[in-house]
DNA sequence: CGAATAGTGTCTCTCAGACACTATTAT
DNA sequence: ATAATAGTGTCTGAGAGACACTATTCG
């Protein structure tokens, strides 16, 4: 590798470089609350999102890969990412910059790990509770105009209303009754011709999601 | 500034740092067009997007700022972050991640630059080209709902002609007539009671942004 | 049968978009 | 008067939301 100037005239080696870390909200639907992954640190028993620094010769979302692995055992996620935090004294130990992620991901997969409604968390290190609410937001955002667009719901096929119960979960203020839920979504998922099987009522029809959405 | 260790067991100063740049989309409208800044690469002739390395003790936005008073001699903008590039081989200079933001001043304020309509942009180095695509969908989803958001008209008061103008510009496949152009923007303006001067027709009203708007 | 859930017909309100008209100025 | 631009009344169609009804199953 050639040591190229900028323009001016540094070579690249002479700036000072931030540590990096990815920080990550891991959320997922659990007894019909919205919820978050959240670690306890060990250094002074505060909460916060789970997060690891970037090593060299890796990308961000294999960072936040390796990370989910190692403290909640989950692969294959594709994270989103929210922003990057910066301010100079968001971490106590030096200059770290956070580069904010978001995953969902169904409960199920998540085993042996500390779950929290998102209004039952208390404070949070450095600037998690930002990085909490920008996540909160955006999936909010997903899940208002598609069905389960993170595949909260896993691969089984489901109803209507345990799609609009999941979606209810993540957003408790969503407007609309049932019918209209229906006459947005329905459109965008694929009937399996199944219908549901030993339930009070009319059975319903198991729908799965459409390869066409994100 | 102690050196705390992370879960793994490592110290801050024991992970190898990447460098970190910014790269920013700085648009405007010019005669009639949306265009960004370029510079010329004294290196290899090529093209690419303004852009610095992050500082130490600096924060993403001040290397937006230094790096737009150096390469265009603006100040006082508020750049919105869009994403981190992070790809291994984007700088063939080493490890950089870079933090793509988009800036939207008025033409008049910059001077002696390099400006390109959007749509006659030729190839860019590293991944400037995404980074423009992404700062155009931004900047038009901006513009798709509020009144000049960016304040590219500047402090003077304007027309609603004006700014219908300003907005195709931005997005000339915009839809809707210039009435449903005036109930969407009208109600987000106010009126200064002033009139056009000195022009053909009946004069036109001339409004300014509400504080309110972003 | 009644309880429970699934699914639909239809009304209302709002709003984007289009069209056509009126209003006010300069030449 | 004519050209040119500003601004408005009104129609249409689409879609969100609500209500009420029908449909199908279990007990």
């Amino acid at each position: 590798m050639k040591n190229f100037r900028d323009s001016s005239g540094k070579a690249l080696s002479d700036y000072p470089r931030p540590s990096v870390a990815v920080d990550i909200a891991v959320l997922t639907v659990v007894g019909g609350a919205l919820s978050v992954l959240l670690v306890d640190d060990p250094r002074d028993g505060s909460r916060r999102l789970p997060g690891t620094f970037l090593h060299e010769g890796e990308v961000l979302a294999d960072a936040v890969h390796r990370s989910l692995a190692d403290k909640a055992g989950v692969a294959g996620l594709e994270p989103v990412q929210l922003r990057v935090f910066d301010s100079l004294d968001r971490d106590s130990r030096g200059w770290v910059l956070s580069v904010a992620h978001l995953v969902a991901v169904p409960a199920p997969l998540l085993g042996g790990v500390t779950l929290v409604p998102v209004t039952e968390v208390g404070p949070l290190a450095f600037d998690h509770a930002a990085i909490l609410e920008l996540a909160v937001a955006r999936l909010r955002a997903d899940y208002a105009e598609h069905p389960d667009p993170w595949g909260l719901l896993g691969d089984r096929p489901f109803t209507l209303l345990e799609l609009e119960r999941l979606h209810r979960a993540v957003d408790p203020e969503r407007p609309g009754r049932k019918d209209t839920f229906r006459r947005l979504m329905e459109p965008q998922l694929v009937d399996t011709g199944e219908l549901e099987q030993g339930t009070v009522g009319k059975p319903a029809r198991l729908f799965i999601r459409s390869r066409g959405d994100s």
